[in-house]
DNA sequence: GCTTGACCTCAACCTCGGTTGAGGCGCGAG
DNA sequence: CTCGCGCCTCAACCGAGGTTGAGGTCAAGC
């Protein structure tokens, strides 16, 4: 990132002063956004943005990208995986540039996943909380914590510290 | 995971019944924190958590181990890097099993952390709530975006797309 | 006395969200 | 004419947090 000046010197909009319709290059969408040209070559790789090609075979973009560009960096910051951004975005037309609606729907539906994502880690808080007061991430009382430490000294073993909480989905 | 019984047949603590000195194989370990083997042997590397070997050059961890391992676990389910989890661990002494207030120090670390995280997901919550309301993931009013789109129509831009929030730390 | 099972090591592979670099095209300026 | 840049593609790499697999040791059990 950090190269040249707005205004791309060299090819884009050859011949024209900025009207409403115009089509972005990639790097000015890059500047526009905040997002590297190579995110943006990534998130159309990835189905998340699309492009037309000019005669050059340069990306053209709507400005409606800027949007879903937006779009895209927000669900990333609220952890929702690029898949699922994807998933969401392709039911938006490609052209239309969509809707009021298609935006609400959206947002609602990530607003739903914040709210759990910090109702769990409220949780977690809390339990962290209680194990301060007792000064011990108190192993044998802990809701944080529950193996078999001084409970389970002889006890049939295999207690696992799941602690409510599967989001992290990992493991590949 | 998911193999034998407790009490690991074979090896363990030949030849003596439970004790609380007692030391624990890496499957004892594994099957009482619910973490894969795999993984003790990936967090020892980590140096998150350390074992002594027995005459067969097995693992033997004493039970503290236990208590590290659930604080690695829910350190990782509040994002925290497991490097820093094991700057954080490594003041702690490997043997002396860990008093109340390295714990307390630890946990009252984490809660500020968690705090913090919560905090910038109800912004972000906030902000998407705005957005709901008007509809639009609305640029060029919203404070989740604000790249030049209907404002900046010919302006300087380069308006990056940053929310305040740089926590995310990606970027390798 | 062979199999089974827990353990060992080391190396390779995985997903996710990208970045970096090599090699090439085309255009406009100097 | 050459330079530089904006763009193109494709492939490799990064770091985090592990998992998987190959190849080997050792003690117990049938």
């Amino acid at each position: 990132m950090g190269n040249s000046s707005p205004g791309a010197p060299g090819n884009p909009p050859r011949g024209s002063r900025r009207r409403a319709e115009e089509l972005l290059s990639v790097g000015e969408v890059a500047a526009r956004s905040g997002v590297a040209v190579s995110a943006l070559h990534f998130y159309e790789r990835k189905g998340l943005i699309s492009s037309r090609r000019d005669d050059r075979n340069q990306r053209r973009y709507p400005r409606g990208v800027l949007r879903r560009v937006a779009v895209v960096r927000i669900a990333v910051r609220l952890g929702i995986p690029l898949a699922t951004v994807a998933h969401a975005l392709r039911r938006l037309p490609d052209e239309r540039t969509a809707t009021a609606a298609d935006w609400r729907r959206l947002s609602a539906d990530w607003r739903a996943e914040l709210d759990e994502r910090i109702e769990q880690l409220q949780r977690l808080r809390d339990d962290l909380d209680g194990c301060i007061g007792c000064g011990c991430l108190s192993l044998g009382r802990c809701s944080l914590i529950n193996p078999g430490d001084r409970l389970g000294a002889d006890g049939p073993g295999a207690r696992t510290l799941d602690v409510s909480l599967e989001r992290t989905g990992r493991g590949g």
